[in-house]
DNA sequence: CTAACTAAGTTGCACAGTACCCCTAATGTG
DNA sequence: CACATTAGGGGTACTGTGCAACTTAGTTAG
């Protein structure tokens, strides 16, 4: 079980990774990797229940967005034998911060560039890895993912940064709009006094509101 | 690891069924199952090499779409204890039945109808299944998937009643056929002479031509 | 204080892709 | 022969988007 942990900071696209122990009994001793483990048959009900419970050893962020990536099985992957592993990608707002968690003294963020990350990787999670930023990519072309990057509250603005920065280029602004609005799975927050420190208005998540499809994906006119 | 195999057959939307043997210390035994079974690490490289071995065991079909459905693990889904699997769903032209493969004794057609099967199945089956049957009518409505039904040489209105078969509803002959086109994914077969049986148009997938992403979903004018 | 600047939010037009309705030609059927 | 059926395509309206220009309000520099 891997789990692929999501953030944007300071403007960047960036995944958690831990650092692997130095014991040279242990495969790739040092080297960083996706958090993941065992399942505990005995604490985890299933799949779900385990990648989130390593999602919150790591950041003590207990409702992300999470979703199940995919499987990989081989016995290359792990130089011990035949192993297989259950991937998951999980969303979270820049305040989960892996400080903020338990036994989180190995583990760092690393900013994505391009289609993985600079560091070398353990096992087979630099395709692991980058699968997941495809997924997320190709999702976000289509869906109101980024939401989930984001606090409870944020300005339109914001939400367009976040859809940038995943998709690695500008998104119209007045086409983003409509396209969002229409979808109404976001409502504005009520403004408290007139004297607000930000002169944009806010929006929240509206409550039982899942993921959101649109009917197209952004298109750049010079695209095909 | 377990398959879904989907195929469409006399006008319905078929998935294929295994019956499980019939002796007490089997779970589940004689109810219907998707055709399954462990992993062979000696001759399976990986889990897609376990997953086509499977299919080419009931039907002798070689190289059909196959994709990763997911994986579900738990403590309840047989009876022996936490288990997990890991599950594919394949399209099958109709050719390939269960009657060419090598020990497909057991093996049946089961026309889909609504969100399953009518028979009961065995461990979490119906929801694989059902995971299964919703993932194919949601990536009809925006890829190219159902060629993968049709054998290698088709006509257009064919290939429009596939896409309508498994969605379960008619589609705009003249919208679908812009569609199909302009995505460029098929291409005519030279007329042969002019004496031809049917009046119509032959077509084939062109070579080296994957599936094909639309970029708007289907979305009847009453939709929303 | 005023001017320049910046960010939030709106408006208008063009265009691609589709829904829907209609037409034509060719073939099959009594 | 008349008639029905089917392949194939045309025309128009509409939705969602790309793109650019504009207004308004708050912020900063001088």
């Amino acid at each position: 079980m891997d789990v692929a942990i999501f953030t944007v900071r300071q403007q960047q696209l960036s995944v958690l990774l831990v650092q692997r122990p130095n014991t040279p009994d242990e495969p790739f001793p040092g080297l960083w990797a996706l958090p993941g483990g065992f399942v505990d048959i005995d604490r985890d009900r299933d799949l779900e229940a385990c990648a989130l419970r390593k999602l919150r050893d790591k950041t003590a962020v207990t409702s992300p967005y999470l979703e199940q990536l995919g499987s990989w099985g081989s016995k290359d992957r792990d130089p011990r034998g035949w192993s297989t592993t259950h991937a998951y990608f999980a969303l979270i707002p820049d305040a989960g911060t892996p400080e903020a968690g338990a036994n989180a003294a190995d583990a760092a963020w690393n900013p994505i560039t391009g289609n993985g990350v600079t560091v070398k990787l353990a096992f087979d999670h630099r395709e692991i890895l980058e699968t997941a930023i495809d997924r997320l990519r190709s999702k976000v072309e289509y869906t109101s993912l980024p939401v989930y990057l984001l606090p409870t509250e944020f300005t339109m603005t914001e939400l367009q940064r976040m859809f940038e920065i995943v998709l690695g280029r500008e998104v119209e602004k007045s086409a983003f709009r409509t396209r969002v609005f229409s979808a109404d799975f976001i409502e504005p927050v009520p403004r408290m006094r007139e004297g607000q420190q930000r002169p944009a208005q806010l929006y929240r998540l509206q409550r039982s509101s899942g993921v959101v499809f649109f009917p197209r994906t952004f298109s750049p006119r010079g695209h095909r």
